[in-house]
DNA sequence: CAAGTTCAAAATGCATTCATTTCAGGCCTT
DNA sequence: AAGGCCTGAAATGAATGCATTTTGAACTTG
């Protein structure tokens, strides 16, 4: 239900209502959605001031919506915001990326709770197809087609949560995390592809069985092995694997 | 054109760094905060306008930083913003209340199951404490003193997890339903009292057993158990005793 | 020669100003 | 007389301007 990229129309409805699950105000039209992807996808290096001014010319805006935009990019934790001396690209400390992490995993094992109360058959049938998918990838050794797979399943588990503020805070760590995560995620999670699809069988498993609690923990211990494997190879930046 | 003096003190360090974790930015000051709790504590009605030029002049600050903290309470989830049309305090429909509750008690099982791992002996014989006074307020039906016990105790548990990132999402989340959150409280759980002390019991011993995923269990069935004693009762506002 | 100081350029924070849009009331049409 | 239309006032969104702070580098000094 994530919206496509095209705002070609316009307010299809003069009220179209703008809160914190989309988090952004007019600004500008896209310009809070834009800049944030700007800063996700990691155009800006790490720790790295925000040109204001520089930005201001690339978007085509006026420094008073980029600088509500940089306010509120702030407070989802991408940037921070230093008193008199602009906005820096929020740097992640390992204690912050454990911590995130460990949040990000409290948030799947409630999706994963909530799921086993609401998740429809055809839904739990939509998984398991994507899982056969997912372990053909394995077969094949195709980490990319792998990682696609497996998203669309913790996706799919959060889209059977049916709760529009836990998705939204998802969305809202994950964005913080991204970067790293991809980082963490192709380089050094080889070694335990094989356990990790055991762990997606027994996911799957819980969740056939509407075991909400089961299923809970299960996630919560999948991405905590997942994290250990990223964090202990690389903390800062080590590219060798 | 603030002619006070009120710039006299000062960073106490240039490096006061401000980030998604303690929201504001600069900002005039203190207004984000001020703004946030004047929100949060009620002085406007659920789904009322907000009145940007009013608040500008009780806060003696201009427009534009004014609006930069709409923007970014809009983005807690506190307001919502309307193009063209300004701010309006977020109302929170019954389906909001219900998927915030689950969240929150998402997080608070989180926060009992990194507890487990990492509470000390001497936070535990606290959290004990903090229980037998509760109990005693239970005895003498003392319903403030036993939620603000409660409260405490809650808040020792998100407290040993050790985890920022997880405090600041139950901080932001929890004052989304601060309003509702109090008035279903104090209203409507007296005839659950007793299992909620029994729930807490359990709490307490599995804490003990540092036994997480235990914990995790109970303490997000404990919240649902709230939940449906409040929304059963009032879904508006029922002022009864 | 290194460390501290000074001063101008740049950047930040906020106020003010300008263009659009919304909202309200009265007028006209049917 | 009811409903739609039009016009002016108010409000919103963005741009610009100004005062203050930071920054960086040249300069002085021990």
């Amino acid at each position: 239900m994530t919206a496509l990229p095209a705002q070609i129309t316009v307010q299809p409805t003069p009220a179209q209502i703008i809160t914190g699950d989309v988090p952004a105000g007019s600004l500008h039209g896209e310009l809070l959605t834009h800049l944030r992807d700007y800063i996700v996808e990691g155009h800006l290096p790490d720790g790295a001031r925000v040109p204001e001014r520089e930005l201001c010319e690339r978007f085509g805006v006026s420094r008073t919506p980029m600088r509500e935009a940089l306010k509120v990019l702030a407070s989802e934790g991408l940037l921070e915001l230093l008193p008199n001396r602009g906005a820096r690209v929020r740097p992640l400390s390992s204690q912050d990326l454990i911590e995130l992490f460990d949040l990000i995993g409290g948030l799947e094992a409630l999706a994963g709770r909530l799921a086993c109360e609401r998740i429809t058959d055809a839904e739990i049938d939509e998984i398991e197809h994507l899982h056969k998918d997912m372990y053909a990838f394995y077969l094949q050794r195709d980490m990319p087609g792998y990682f696609r797979c497996n998203q669309m399943i913790h996706h799919a588990i959060m889209s059977a949560a049916r709760n529009a503020a836990l998705s939204s805070a998802y969305a809202t760590y994950g964005a913080r995390i991204k970067r790293v995560r991809y980082a963490a995620n192709f380089a050094h999670q080889r070694d335990r592809w094989g356990e990790a699809i055991r762990e997606h069988e027994a996911i799957l498993d819980a969740l056939r069985r509407r075991a909400g609690a089961e299923l809970s923990d299960i996630l919560f211990a999948h991405l905590r092995n997942k994290m250990v494997a990223a964090t202990h190879h690389s903390t800062s930046d080590d590219p060798e694997k």
